[in-house]
DNA sequence: ACCTATTTATAATT
DNA sequence: TAATTATAAATAGGT
């Protein structure tokens, strides 16, 4: 159906073949639908695109009815085979099935782990690297993602305490600018005798600055341990991979 | 398609609905497989007939490994229909305890797919980033591997049998030898008289050739198929990957 | 099951 | 990605 034959073997060219694969999708999913309306038929349809992106059809949408209409009747085929006691056997064969399917999760989960690959056949190798490499762009782009936002909010955070910073510096400059002006006054209204009193004690600058200094670290070193550690623990060159 | 349009509606005479599903049916099995070979897709397809009866297709005949692909990726749970549980309790931790360990690695797959990885802390994220990364190291050196043994296998092959032909060749020279050297016998022995007889004859050399082509592409077609298979069916693009 | 007129799907192209 | 069009393929109705 088109210009040229084709043949039956996977399209090299990667435009082309995601080109007919969005036609043939379609023209599938729609011939899925016909034969299910037109002959009654109970249709479901799966389709994984070389990407990963799921496709699917199933008749009246209930496609999980369908699945366990499929697996129960692999099991009635199993089970006319064996036996037929009730319960007793629906437990065992649950129970068999489970362990199975572990089996198979595990075995799987190996080959992610990059163990057990000589059992794989080129074909199954080339398509456990694809999702490999698909997954691993999703996980470094949320990594990026994490670590923006830990940036960014750190970045919020130093702006927000710099101004902090600058408030207070100021309101220290109106105090020292305010006690100087006190200590002329007294100077000058209670004469030299009152002045060996007053010598020991350390300038009024001093004093004030010391007072903010042991207040604003305190609250710096609160809001920022929480924040900072998740920048420290990650590593920034990974920025680049 | 066909000699007349159709309606998308139920096929109310039995005898033409059954037709037509059998027509249809056979044409949409033919299609999955065209789109799972063509795009390097993965189909799964299942179509109970009105009367029950059960036809179906699935990529590399995995229907099981599709339908849990499928699942994961609907985050959703096979249920798996419970009878009376009274009966036998062990029977039922037995069965909780693997569902959770299902569970947990159907959990753990979902990262490995890149998937829910929202719930994941930024360590764990780069832990998994870590283990992907070796992961397909390991993948793509067993691919590499596999490849070149591909190659060297084919490349093997091909001496064998370009020394086949040679041989074959040479055995074709010697019977021509023959032959001519048997017509010019004859031809002398015989006189002219016979010469008519002879003159419809092919050349020998064309005789013995077509009785070599017939067997010799045999051998190499039985030969090469099942070899060259693999190293059509992968993109050697991949080398660079 | 086979045949063929016709409809449908789609490959190539823009 | 979305039309267009020439052509291959599917198939409805008939045998």
């Amino acid at each position: 159906m088109g210009r040229g034959r084709v043949q039956l073997k996977r399209i090299e060219n990667k435009i082309n073949r995601q080109v007919t694969f969005s036609k043939r999708r379609a023209g599938l999913l729609k011939k899925a639908h016909e034969i299910s309306v037109l002959c009654d038929a109970e249709v479901a349809l799966i389709v994984f695109s070389h990407k990963g992106k799921l496709f699917e059809y199933a008749t009246d949408s209930s496609m999980e009815k369908i699945l366990e209409r499929y697996e129960r009747h692999n099991y009635t085929e199993r089970r006319l085979v064996a036996t037929d006691p009730e319960s007793q056997v629906n437990w065992a064969m649950e129970y068999n099935r489970l362990k199975a399917k572990i089996e198979l999760l595990q075995r799987n989960h190996r080959h992610y782990m990059g163990e057990d690959l000589d059992s794989l056949s080129l074909k199954e190798i080339q398509n456990l690297e694809q999702q490999l490499d698909t997954s691993l762009k999703h996980i470094r782009s949320r990594k990026n993602q994490l670590m923006y936002d830990s940036i960014s909010e750190l970045q919020r955070k130093e702006k927000a305490i710099l101004e902090q910073n600058n408030m207070l510096a100021k309101q220290i400059k109106e105090k020292e600018k305010t006690m100087a002006q006190q200590v002329q006054w007294e100077q000058q209204n209670q004469g030299p005798n009152t002045l060996s009193f007053l010598v020991p004690m350390p300038p009024p600058c001093l004093k004030m600055g010391g007072i903010y200094q042991e207040e604003a670290p305190e609250i710096r070193r609160n809001e920022l341990d929480l924040t900072l550690e998740p920048l420290y623990s990650c590593n920034l060159g990974c920025f680049a991979t």
